[in-house]
DNA sequence: TCAGCATACCCCCGATCGGGGGATATGGAG
DNA sequence: CTCCATATCCCCCGATCGGGGGTATGCTGA
């Protein structure tokens, strides 16, 4: 299996790479530290197997994901990140990866799923399924509660949102109290942390 | 060099023990994946230097800093995590840490950290030192202004923060006003927000 | 000793929040 | 074609927020 790693941390790659040298049926042939570097040794390598992380500098690694996949539907890709918010893993999923796992896991977790992705199945760990399957329920965010999100995590509040977004103080309002009822908060500081939690917006950088 | 490394990636400890075992002066004598076991770990060792991951599920890395530190307060440790938040970097470095490297770094990087800090010395990367730079003139939160910047985050209104901390709302709201000031939120939402940022808080466990 | 700070409490007041009740239009799924 | 989610706007209203002022305690370091 011809394996391409793409993740911006040197010595987790090390690492990887060391676990997988010690395979005889796989080898990595390529690295990449970005998106978009990702994206140009999957068209020169046709890796068989990708592993990716999703937190990256510039273009984040869900977008290079649905890259690749758009132009290789038969990519197999791997995301090994350290979060685990329910949100994020969704949509990596839809993004066409075939696998979710944590950086905390095992040599051997990794090797079996590198395994499994191979022959063509969907894997995630039950750790990660457990996460999603307590969200299973709750509807999603629209897109442009994801907006008012993001606004209000920056501090706006509902006649700023309203400006920004080009639509009235009371739209925004009512955006906000869906949000808040999806996601269960008590008030707008709570729906950000738990948006933060979830993977449903990233607030250490700046958007989803 | 004899070398104490605790982090609960076993992926990274991989990499990293790769760059370890290929100097000739240096030898991982001991891994650990959590605080407990890393203060174990270096009572039975003494090591030279310990490498330290700052999130961990459990105790995290700071207090088994300061636990190693306390006990042998000759211990060179090099904090290693993901994370450039000022307030971490302080809180570390108070703790008794000798150095701040984040794990994005590389091979070279670590290395002559590791022997610059075996040397004696204390070390910050110009990556990580900016980030305390910019926050230099800033003063700090109190203690009280912390329990109610947590609180806050939780979703709780001054009369619940008031109520929790058995002091009354106007007092809860005064600490608000100063948390905002020093912050330079527009609102409590947006102070949290800076707050996970800057390493102050973690809101996607729950303590500092 | 005394200034400075953190802590705690109080009042006022306009702005904002969040819940409640609506209404209308659009567009896609069944 | 009907149903439903989305999105937009509106009003009311009590609770909450955040800024402004002020007072008092106790600890600490210069």
């Amino acid at each position: 299996m011809r394996i391409l790693m793409v993740d911006d941390h040197p010595l987790l790659r090390e690492g990887i790479a060391a676990v997988i040298a010690a395979q005889d049926d796989m080898s990595i042939v390529a690295e990449a530290s970005s998106g978009p570097e990702a994206i140009d040794m999957f068209r020169k390598c046709r890796p068989d197997i990708t592993l990716m992380d999703l937190q990256m500098p510039g273009m984040n690694g869900e977008e290079a994901i649905r890259n690749i996949v758009s132009e290789f539907p038969k990519a197999r890709i791997i995301v090994l990140t350290n979060y685990s918010g329910d949100a994020q893993v969704i949509r990596a999923m839809k993004m066409g990866a075939s696998a979710y796992l944590l950086k905390n896991m095992l040599r051997a977790d990794l090797l079996d799923t590198i395994r499994k992705v191979h022959e063509g199945k969907h894997y995630l760990p039950s750790e990660v399924a457990g996460i999603i399957a307590a969200h299973m329920m709750d509807d999603a965010l629209s897109g442009r509660e994801m907006d008012v999100l993001r606004l209000v995590a920056q501090g706006c509040s509902n006649k700023e949102v309203g400006n920004r977004m080009h639509i009235s103080e009371e739209t925004a309002k009512s955006h906000v109290s869906s949000i808040l009822s999806k996601l269960g908060a008590r008030d707008r500081t709570q729906a950000v942390v738990i948006a933060a939690r979830r993977g449903i917006i990233d607030i250490l950088n700046g958007a989803p």
